[in-house]
RNA sequence: GCACCCGUAGCUCAGCUGGAUAGAGCGCUGCCCUCCGAAGGCAGAGGCCAGAGGUUCGAAUCCUCUCGGGUGCGCCA
């Protein structure tokens, strides 16, 4: 049940019938036509600038249109008050069982209350992480996961079909270098000196991974040439980068429903035949590219290359799918994996990068409307930087100096519910900070902790009530403002699953449940002045049962919420 | 040089695809515990929504330009 899409209900069939009695003219378009929660509470409930936007197709005045409309509206049962205001809003309040019946959904709906059908069981692609498998999740991953994760149960949340996936970027050059690195600690599990030369990669993590390769092949690849081991090693190597990977995104409560491989892409014919879907569609072709204005590269010289005519769809340039050498480039294995992803029949597909990849949105875009023929979408979502601080101050990371954050440092100094809050409280694509000592704090200053605060006084409460051993219904009954104030919110929370769904902005859940708990925690603390707003009445069940059901409402919904950004709702705070 | 993202209270940020007098938190000022968890709550002060034009009943939101910050720009992914 959406309040507000109820109610406009309400208003479109008014509409319709005061067209058929000739109080409007015919052939207005109710497409424009919104309910929504007014700016300020004083104003009413809902709102609805109905008046407005007909007035000018309709040749009237707003403020006539919205007096016709408001006494019929006044006739309608759930609506208590219907007042014109400003340039032709139409103000609602709406009658107390409204407000009950919205409590009361709450708790028989249960988790699935705000579930909604807009996602139509559409099937939906999301990928994410997609880090390089050369080495464990650092910060920026973790965000990008939390990200990934919670906008996938979001749109899970919203009715979609959802696949979360991650694409293995190991076919290109970065996994030789991995196996190369390996390779000197597997010398180094020999008792031989390793000699990590500038440009591999330093990390003490491919220590392990040098002795399960002595353990695995003893000393057989030691005198060997590279090109008898680079195979053997980078596979092993890459699939043991893999299993610390996975492990990091358990640490965070991510699963992926599938991990994809570049490389299963190359000698399959799989590149080549997205590739000559392109052909077909004269976006292939061999040319020159101007050297980028500003800032030309020391070795630039032209060459003639296979390019994507993504301009076709676009791009500022045309972009390269091919070395000179006659290789692919990344961005060839990158079209065929999207190529893939609408072949498998999804409806949307959903990139999550970082924002230092921003620079082939245009390009992705291009080649997903390409291959599709314009029938898929593309929603490549970037995230920000994260900025670490520790005490308020800065914290400078660097792989040289062993200051390296990873995704476990973080998550096992603070928690992974903290963690996914934090990186949530932020649009993704607005930096955020991220203050190891604030993230943990309990006080009204950290959002996670406000908001698991609101659930644990609500179980708290329960448990009392169960101790009492007194019958509770669903059936709530309001009569402060506080507690309409609440119920306002809550009445919100499947309008606000369908907002951030449609606009994949999972932190709009964080914002919410924010201000859902800061209501609650306004009523809990109204109980010390009226006693009779509290929820417990230990010698009065009659009383105890009227007041309950709007906490154990509101629970349903952090937790719901919580549900959607991966967070564990507290049952207590210790 | 070009493209993308961003610019909202002293600070950190929301702002529901164009709505009313632009909202929170921190910080500042003043209040509230014989009471289910005060780990909270209430109230006050604080704004030319970077700037200038434009679109219309109406703009923080859409378009153009300017200024300022971030990111990216062939044979690395």
């Amino acid at each position: 049940m959406n309040i507000f899409s109820e109610i406009r209900t309400t208003i479109v069939e008014t509409l319709d019938a005061m067209v058929a009695e000739g109080e409007l003219p015919t052939g207005l378009s109710w497409g424009a036509v919104a309910v929504e929660p007014p700016r300020d509470a004083a104003h009413g409930d809902l709102a609805t600038n109905a008046a407005m936007v007909l007035a000018k197709p309709a040749g009237r005045a707003p403020r006539e249109i919205a007096e016709a409309l408001a006494v019929r509206l006044r006739g309608e049962s759930e609506i208590a008050t219907a007042e014109v205001a400003g340039p032709g809003f139409i103000n609602l309040r709406l009658m107390p069982a409204v407000w009950h019946d919205v409590v009361a959904e709450a708790i028989d709906a249960g988790r699935v209350f705000g579930h909604s059908g807009i996602g139509a069981g559409q099937k939906v692609n999301i990928e994410y992480v997609s880090a390089n498998p050369t080495g464990p999740l650092h910060v920026g991953h973790t965000r990008g996961a939390v990200f990934g994760d919670a906008l996938a149960s979001l749109l899970a949340f919203a009715g979609y079909d959802v696949t979360r996936e991650y694409y293995i970027n190991d076919g290109g050059a970065q996994v030789d270098v991995l196996a190369r690195s390996a390779f000197e600690r597997y010398r180094e599990a020999h008792g031989l000196d390793p000699e990590i030369a500038e440009g591999l990669y330093p990390g003490d993590y491919l220590v392990p991974v040098g002795e399960a390769l002595k353990e695995k092949f003893g000393d057989t690849l030691l005198d060997k040439p590279e090109a008898d081991w680079l195979d053997t090693v980078r596979d092993f190597a890459t699939e043991a980068m893999l299993d610390l990977i996975r492990e990091d995104l358990a640490l965070l409560g991510v699963k992926m429903d599938h991990f994809f491989s570049e490389k299963s892409l190359y000698g399959t014919g799989r590149i080549e035949a997205a590739i000559e879907d392109l052909r077909k569609k004269d976006l292939i072709y061999k040319g020159t590219l101007e050297p980028p204005k500003g800032k030309v590269p020391e070795d630039w010289e032209p060459r003639e290359q296979t390019l994507f005519r993504s301009t076709a769809h676009g791009d500022d340039v045309d972009r390269p799918i091919m070395k000179s050498d006659g290789s692919w480039t990344y961005f060839a294995p990158d079209i065929a994996y999207h190529f893939d992803k609408i072949e498998r029949g999804y409806d949307e597909l959903i990139d999550v990068f970082g924002a230092d990849h921003g620079g082939y949105v245009k390009r992705m875009n291009a080649a997903v409307a390409a291959l599709s023929g314009g029938r898929v979408p593309l929603d490549v979502k970037l995230t920000q930087l994260v900025k670490l601080y520790k005490n308020g101050e800065p914290f400078k990371m660097s792989k040289r100096a062993g200051t390296f954050i990873t995704l476990r440092d973080v998550v096992e100094q603070v928690g992974a519910d903290v963690t996914r809050f934090v990186m949530l409280t932020r649009k993704n694509d607005a930096p955020l900070d991220f203050d190891f000592d604030k993230a943990v704090e309990q006080s009204k200053d950290n959002p996670v902790f406000y908001v698991q605060y609101a659930h644990a006084r609500i179980r708290s409460v329960m448990r009392k009530v169960e101790a009492l051993n007194q019958d509770y219904s669903d059936h709530a009954k309001l009569e402060d403002e506080a507690e309409f104030a609440v119920a306002r919110k809550i009445a919100e929370w499947p309008r606000l699953i369908e907002i951030a769904a449609r606009n994949h902005e999972p932190h709009r859940v964080a914002f919410y449940l924010y201000e859902l708990a800061s209501e609650f925690h306004a009523l809990w603390n109204k109980g010390n002045e009226k006693p009779e707003l509290r929820f417990v009445h230990e010698d009065d069940p009659a009383a105890t049962a009227a007041k309950i059901a709007l906490p154990r409402a509101v629970a349903v919904v952090i937790s719901n919420g919580l549900g959607i950004l991966g967070v564990t709702p507290a049952e207590e705070m210790r």
